[in-house]
DNA sequence: GGACGACGAACGCACATACT
DNA sequence: AGTATGTGCGTTCGTCGTCC
């Protein structure tokens, strides 16, 4: 039985058979866990991690991040994202893994498995073997096991879901309006995804929040969310420069502005920032040249081994992360696997697209504060043009 | 007809609380 | 001292309408 299976059987979401049929489905997929635990727990019942290990590696907590308060060593485990090769690399070990001790391949549900019955003591038979397992996926990388752990619960379970699919709404649907206390735990499992997002969508549900309007931006409303936010901060405009507000600070600006604050952020530091304090002629495609010429030093293979606050690094006063993202993704966007090809075929691919006439001269709408305190356009190249 | 603007939402970190 | 559950917020990816 699968998810479309489930969803094809769920007739009316507000009858509660229909929450029996996902608790049946629930309970399947926590046996097939279990199952698969079991033979973890006999096979590797005396296993002790034999190779040498780093000292973050050597924490007895599998959940919480490693404290690292009073630790004197220099010996470093990196902190951003898990990048491809670190991918494959536990990937490789956890081949290594179900081979030497003869395991089902399935990984799925030692990701999935939680100790919710069992004894949480940390040298229980069980702990021990979960944390054997998780140590030995994090052979060999330079991260702690907590990280590594962590990353195949998110990812190898069911990599890169993104949107709800129209059966796995059905199926939330069904949980949130018959048992919204376990909605959550239910749906984490049966969806293979963080219990994060769909916490989120709870919330959306039951407690509403400040509604987003599509706004078109102009120049005086951009006046008025630089004057709202210069006033509930107290700073002259050369101050807001790369400066992060208080929370306070922005649920202020969204009264002000009668819209969500989270949006009013987001433009703020994806598009103002850069087009008042980016002071000089940007010309938009050289500005992407220049990102590939750095993406071509970096040593990022695929497109999301990318850390958008180091390439920022390589660029003058004024820019953003969100904005180098921002240009430069949409130049992808469209094409199919951007994710997934080489790096040095996505700087192909951008530079031949550079060439095309068509957009060469595009530049950056900078702005300025005027004498009468208003946003005004301001050109840093010689052709003036007709606003 | 491709690029851009503006937003929704998933992903992910960090931390808090409850329980054992 | 560990696990599970719950929350706030920043980062990244997808999409859709509009502009040029």
């Amino acid at each position: 039985m699968d998810l479309k299976t489930l969803a094809n059987e769920i007739e009316d979401v507000l009858d509660p058979a229909s929450m029996d049929k996902v608790l049946m489905y629930y309970k399947d997929v926590q046996e097939e866990d279990e199952e698969f635990m079991q033979i973890l727990f006999e096979n590797l019942r005396n296993e002790t991690v034999y190779w040498l290990q780093p000292w973050y590696q050597l924490s007895g907590c599998l959940t919480r991040r490693l404290d690292e308060t009073d630790e004197k060593n220099e010996e470093k485990y990196r902190s951003d994202p898990i990048c491809k090769e670190e991918d494959e690399k536990i990937k490789k070990n956890w081949r290594k893994l179900i081979k030497k001790y003869g395991l089902p391949d399935k990984l799925i549900s030692f990701a999935r498995w939680k100790n919710k019955e069992r004894s949480k003591n940390p040298n229980s038979n069980e702990e021990r073997v979960r944390r054997f397992v998780a140590s030995y996926l994090a052979r060999g990388l330079e991260r702690t096991v907590q990280q590594v752990f962590k990353y195949i619960i998110s990812h190898l379970i069911e990599p890169s879901k993104r949107h709800y699919t129209a059966e796995e709404e059905k199926i939330m649907e069904v949980c949130f309006t018959h048992q919204p206390h376990n909605a959550v735990i239910y749906l984490s499992a049966i969806l293979g995804r963080e219990p994060r997002g769909i916490y989120k969508r709870l919330h959306y549900l039951f407690k509403g929040c400040k509604e987003t309007k599509r706004l078109k931006w102009t120049i005086p409303l951009a006046t008025k969310l630089v004057k709202s936010i210069m006033m509930h901060t107290g700073l002259p405009l050369e101050e807001l420069k790369y400066q992060t507000f208080d929370k306070s600070v922005w649920l202020k600006v969204q009264e002000d502005m009668n819209q969500n604050y989270i949006a009013l952020s987001k433009f703020w530091y994806t598009y103002l920032h850069v087009q008042i304090f980016a002071n000089y002629d940007v010309k938009l495609n050289k500005l992407k040249k220049k990102v590939y010429r750095v993406l071509r030093e970096s040593h990022y293979q695929v497109w999301t081994d990318i850390r958008w606050k180091d390439v920022l690094k390589h660029f003058p006063d004024g820019f953003t992360h969100l904005f180098l993202y921002k240009i430069c993704s949409t130049t992808f966007v469209k094409h199919p696997n951007y994710l997934k090809i080489p790096i040095e075929k996505i700087i192909e691919i951008g530079l031949k697209k550079a060439k095309m006439i068509r957009f060469n001269n595009r530049r950056l709408k900078t702005l300025k504060l005027g004498d009468d305190g208003n946003l005004e356009r301001v050109s840093y190249h010689l052709t003036k043009k007709k606003e």
